[in-house]
DNA sequence: TTAGTTATTACTATATTGATCAGAATATGG
DNA sequence: CCATATTCTGATCAATATAGTAATAACTAA
């Protein structure tokens, strides 16, 4: 133990579930890869080597801003930690799998220039929280394969989601400032792979989450306008 | 990418929150360690170096054995990744931190002939699911100096444990194969924090794990021998 | 002005949870 | 053998939370 470096020991990265909800369903910003036949699969999540004496949070800032191009004051936290020897064919890599989280709009405008970029569908065929891997869909219907262990990861990051969304703010991270209860009940409904009601939701939503009001209303919709509602921001906590 | 050992990079361990329930609190085993002044306390968590092609859950297990005797047959989960470059002050090393539990009579016998462990109470300062560190108390109630960020640690580790309490069998991991329900009542009562009133526990229960009554009964008590039942295990799934 | 559609509130029914009470089972002490 | 203390266990009742349905409000388009 007196020299850490002195014996090879495994590389670490992060790889990252960079996720927004559109028209009702949930979407993965993967990566092109062009060592398909080696990895496993033509898509893999975006991610990077942990440098020495870097904190992890700072290595998902860093590949968020040079792989995707996206700033700061995108939600993200840890997932898990996927470290199985055989998981990339190219050596030892332990993965600090992060879940990061974005408006659509925000999402779509900051990849618009990267075509080795896209967004995906993510689909499971498990219900509620039961556990299991993820699809991800292209545009047309057609599965994506996915390299290295992440269907699993993106499997695991769903249930993940599915727990968290009632107890915590999670779910308002998909949406900009100002939101209508609608577009939340979407969010859910997109990550939870079932439809609600909007009564009980409604209510359920005002009751768990500090919502305020703010006596504006979603203007263009060809209906009754939506009132719009912010929330409360707690102070730093998970 | 073409040589992933070519630079220096962070070293990658495994810590342990070995936990067992005795009379009424929350225990985990701690290791004395020589160099208190250099690691910032004088316990930590048993831990160990992730070798190069090993998976980290196998890391786990030698841990278990080479530093506690114990064997297999224990539950575990992983919690969380703790990577900031300043937690170790030998050199950057994440640690892949891990819950295992285990029946304290079991853990007791494990240990028993191990001077350098110690089994400390474990309690936190807030309530519910608040989240913040724990402290780790002598059988004397003196406070033991945690090292590096494992007072953090511990304390996401009640936070997870608390969650997951209503929802997943972990409890029962506590106890041995065949329990009474006052016995799976105290250990939800150490974890959570506050008492519980036996008729509603047993029946939430009762709803939500699926539970064999065994006919047998409790020996040796004084008044009234509760029923001893079993957890129909179901398989495998996290 | 009316029809069409969505947003929101009001109401009702059902399920879940919490607390109290009463009977059952056992050892102990008279 | 009987009363008593104590815990286990199930039943009962109250409070709360949840789900579903219906009614009303607000707006656009024709």
């Amino acid at each position: 133990m007196t020299d850490l470096q002195s014996f090879p020991h495994p590389s670490v990265a992060v790889d990252l579930a960079v996720l927004c909800v559109e028209d009702g369903a949930l979407f993965c910003l993967l990566m092109r890869r062009d060592d398909a036949a080696r990895v496993g699969g033509d898509w893999a999540l975006p991610g990077g080597f942990v440098h020495m004496g870097e904190a992890p949070e700072t290595t998902v800032a860093r590949v968020l801003a040079d792989k995707t191009g996206l700033g700061p004051g995108i939600h993200f936290e840890q997932l898990a930690t996927y470290g199985a020897p055989g998981r990339d064919p190219r050596g030892h890599v332990i993965s600090i799998t992060h879940i990061a989280i974005a408006p659509a709009e925000a999402l779509r405008a900051g990849i618009a220039d990267k075509p080795e970029l896209t967004l995906a569908r993510i689909t499971v065929d498990w219900p509620g929280e039961t556990g299991g891997p993820a699809r991800a869909l292209a545009q047309d219907g057609a599965a994506l394969g996915l390299a290295f262990d992440h269907a699993t990861i993106l499997g695991d990051m769903v249930k993940r989601l599915r727990g968290k969304l009632d107890y915590t703010d999670i779910g308002f991270a998909f949406l900009p400032r100002r939101f209508t209860l609608r577009a939340v009940q979407e969010v859910h409904e997109a990550i939870l792979g079932h439809p609600l009601k909007a009564p009980p939701f409604r209510r359920k939503l005002t009751d768990r989450h500090a919502l305020r009001p703010t006596g504006r209303h979603q203007t263009g919709g060809a209906f009754r306008p939506a009132e719009l509602f912010e929330l409360i921001s707690k102070p730093e906590k998970e």
